[in-house]
DNA sequence: GCAGTAGGTTACTACGAGTAAGTTACTTGC
DNA sequence: GCAAGTAACTTACTCGTAGTAACCTACTGC
């Protein structure tokens, strides 16, 4: 019945960085595949060759356990996005290159993309506070590209515009998994074929920019906060993958 | 202790399409209040005054139940698009009503909204497969639009338009929750900034529309022409506030 | 070899989805 | 009016899983 108890009881008592890493990813596999509602903490333990209360000791729950995973996938992705921008020579051509790593990352990191894709909408607020907090790294991350692009837009503008850009490459990371003929490649080409014109020069509207909008955005931005919080380097810190 | 039983026992027994509406109606307030894993059976059950069971015998299960609330809520949202859409004289303006509506429906339906946005990624295949037709009968419609707006367009791109767009929209309308001056129609707005370009005749690449995907992302010289050469000179926004 | 403790286990509780079997009140035929 | 039939409804369960209490064991240093 014992799954990872190979060859009489040999194989038992870890450090406990060891354990963090194995358990870790073991949660990432079944997370991954089955699902985080359908895994159960019995499985992922039996798979370890642990006992639950075990996982509990290390990782507090059910949901720090996804979000230890979580955390490991974060990093994986940024790691992929901002090394590829590094290369880039034009504003275009980083934001492209950004989208392109963004959809390899998908193919290459199946595991982490299959947490990070599937496990979005999962309760509990801690969990919901790490899952946008992924999703602000990747705006901050945008935003840091069409300042460059659009260096006199409206800061409010160019946050949606992160946003609004964000949310399509979800989106089409997801349609790309019905397509596989699709390669990252292209889906980086349509993505740019749609926002690219935008982001040349031509940055107003397609009507004119309504002068009550920008007004309405002063106004009411006594609840934003500071653009401190983006331009950081790449964290180039040490990958323990287990 | 009972809650719905008021004034004795008169308030009991109803028909079948009575009680169904009821429920329905109690459900989409709880799943959208505390999200489809946090709310209870028994609690919902409590709150119409009736006994778990029933909600088995009406609907079957839990998913079930969600499910029926979804198609409601599906249903709402298709029809304030395609209403907003249908008085709309251009393909610029048919999409930014589009948009728009798809933003003002989160204000005017606060609860299906919820629904729609959170129990977006909930497990179980026949709820997927739900939210998976919402999503495509918004982006078929989108399709619909963006077919007039580029007619010469590959099928191809014209798809991966539509997935983007949907997916900027969901993003911005999540976004707007957390910046409640931005309106619906300066979301529309933004967004058309960013899409509306490519939308008008120039819809092609930011680099030219090569037939290998490598060279794609090298020759990033964008030759393109201004766009705006397209049929609309003035915007009279002919929406107010809603 | 014995104390201390990090690493580990068994055996529970709590709670929520789903169900079997029984009960109540309304309708219909006489 | 009153039995029979049935649609609406309830009580009282089972079962699975997150989370916990309390106890055990093998390695460490002395």
């Amino acid at each position: 019945m014992e799954i990872a108890q190979r060859a009489g009881s040999g194989r038992k008592r870890m450090s406990r960085a060891e354990r963090e890493q194995q358990i870790l990813g073991i949660a990432e596999e079944v997370f991954a595949e089955r699902g985080y509602q359908a895994a159960a903490m019995d499985d992922i333990a039996r798979r370890v060759g642990l006992s639950k209360p075990m996982l509990y000791e290390y990782f507090g729950s059910k949901e720090g356990l996804l979000l230890a995973c979580l955390e490991r996938a974060k990093r994986e992705l940024l790691e992929c996005t901002s090394a590829a921008a590094a290369s880039a020579e034009s504003p275009e051509q980083l934001l492209h290159d950004g989208l392109l790593a963004f959809f390899r990352f998908g193919e290459d990191h199946k595991q982490s993309w299959a947490l990070l894709r599937n496990e979005s909408a999962v309760p509990g607020m801690e969990l919901d506070t790490e899952l946008e907090g992924i999703r602000r790294q990747q705006v901050s991350f945008t935003s840091d590209m069409l300042r460059m692009s659009l260096p006199e837009t409206d800061e409010y503008r160019m946050e949606a515009f992160a946003e609004a850009i964000i949310g399509a490459c979800e989106r089409m990371a997801l349609w790309r998994e019905n397509h596989p003929e699709v390669t990252p490649e292209m889906a980086a080409e349509h993505l740019m074929a749609l926002i690219g014109p935008s982001l040349s020069g031509e940055a107003r509207s397609f009507s004119e920019p309504a002068p009550s909008e920008q007004e309405l955005s002063r106004q009411a931005s006594s609840t934003r906060e500071p653009p401190g919080r983006t331009t950081r380097p790449p964290e180039s810190s040490s990958h323990d993958q287990g």
